[in-house]
DNA sequence: TGTACATCAGTGAACGCGCGTTCACTGATGTAC
DNA sequence: TGTACATCAGTGAACGCGCGTTCACTGATGTAC
């Protein structure tokens, strides 16, 4: 039954990707390597060809879902600031609350993450400290306050908000933790810049920043 | 070998209070009804003389958590504005950071919490509207501003700066995310209230707002 | 290009282990007389 | 107040179960000639 490179390397390629959301959607120690197996649609005794353990496994995945995260900041920031108000709005909706496989992973994880291992808190720390130096580039701020220091504050509300959210079980208190976040955030970033100003071509085409 | 009432009271207290820290410095999933009994000097064994459940431990646990959290909290807001901001100030703390079994449950257990029992989610909604209404008595706003508004975004903040201070590996980022946090929360607490200037008697005590 | 052999992705049974839970038993406590 | 018996907190072995991991095996792919 050997595959070729193409297909193994897909394979592999497809149980991070489901590990990926699996373990967000249900917890890291909560997901187990069997399950993932026969959602790839696997038994479990081939896992072993493709990861030493479920620890590189869960490493691997967690790396995927940071960066699928930062590498869509990086575009919206690309785009300038009214996509990254629109990025950092997205982050507190109740579509994302709700779809918490396909989301953030440090909101999905975070307690979890903080007793992982070495090699995957490094990880977070590199993507969190990418994400507050990108951000701080929109981020307006009082004569006194670092833009960095406005970033990190904006950012940890951000997950603590996520996260409170989706622990409360009154949609109307979670979603008002959702609004009020949205409003610091709107607070937070800088009206649009000259830059943006400047080429206002994709504004139109932007939903409200309160959806 | 069967104990006295008051004992027993005693032994299933100390249970409880033993869980309560274990539960959040290890986590919920990955501490065993063994590990808590042994640290408790007890077999296993009679864990089902005082328990139904694993689960129902974790519920009485957690609420103990929450209780004692909202009980100093509760404390501070009667002592007045400048206890209230110390008090709050003290939660995003290099102590309170390393302390994870001794500290906030919604911080040391939150994407646990999110996706554990319905009984769990309400104790906690409660003991978060418990606590945003209490502090929202003592949140400076702006004129177009709801108090209770600030007073959520204000702990969410909290709760998720907390979790990721001690998530990052770098111990620099990790005091930074929780110093810029102290300086939101003296931002965004209403300078010492007519009532607490009118007795100022232990403004002398306290340590400075950023140690 | 065609043949012979080594490789190795995937299967499915099995491993040891720790989990939550159960149970027969012990013996000090509480209760009935 | 003293005696006889029922209660039940705690012990320690055992239960079934699912976990991560290993392994003998299969058979299509890749490679050497």
């Amino acid at each position: 039954m050997k595959k070729s490179k193409a297909e193994t390397a897909k394979t592999r390629q497809r149980i991070v990707e489901i590990a990926s959301e699996a373990l967000r959607a249900r917890g890291i120690e909560a997901t187990g390597v069997a399950q993932i197996m026969a959602e790839a649609g696997l038994t479990h005794g081939g896992f072993y060809r493709h990861f030493d353990s479920k620890e590189q496994l869960v490493t691997e995945a967690m790396a995927m879902s940071r960066n699928d995260f930062i590498a869509k900041t990086l575009a919206a920031a690309q785009q300038g600031t009214e996509a990254m108000l629109q990025h950092f709005q997205d982050y507190v909706t109740s579509d994302h609350r709700d779809d918490i496989g396909g989301g953030c992973a440090w909101a999905a994880n975070g307690s979890e993450l903080v007793r992982a291992d070495a090699k995957i808190r490094q990880n977070a720390t590199e993507g969190f400290r990418t994400l507050v130096e990108k951000a701080a580039l929109f981020m307006k701020s009082q004569p006194d306050e670092d833009k960095t220091d406005v970033a990190i504050s904006v950012l940890t509300n951000m997950i603590g908000a996520l996260t409170m959210s989706r622990l409360v079980d009154d949609p109307v208190l979670s979603d008002r933790i959702l609004a009020v976040t949205r409003k610091r955030i709107a607070r937070t970033i800088r009206p649009s810049s000259s830059k943006a100003a400047a080429r206002p071509r994709k504004l139109a085409s932007k939903r409200p920043a309160n959806h």
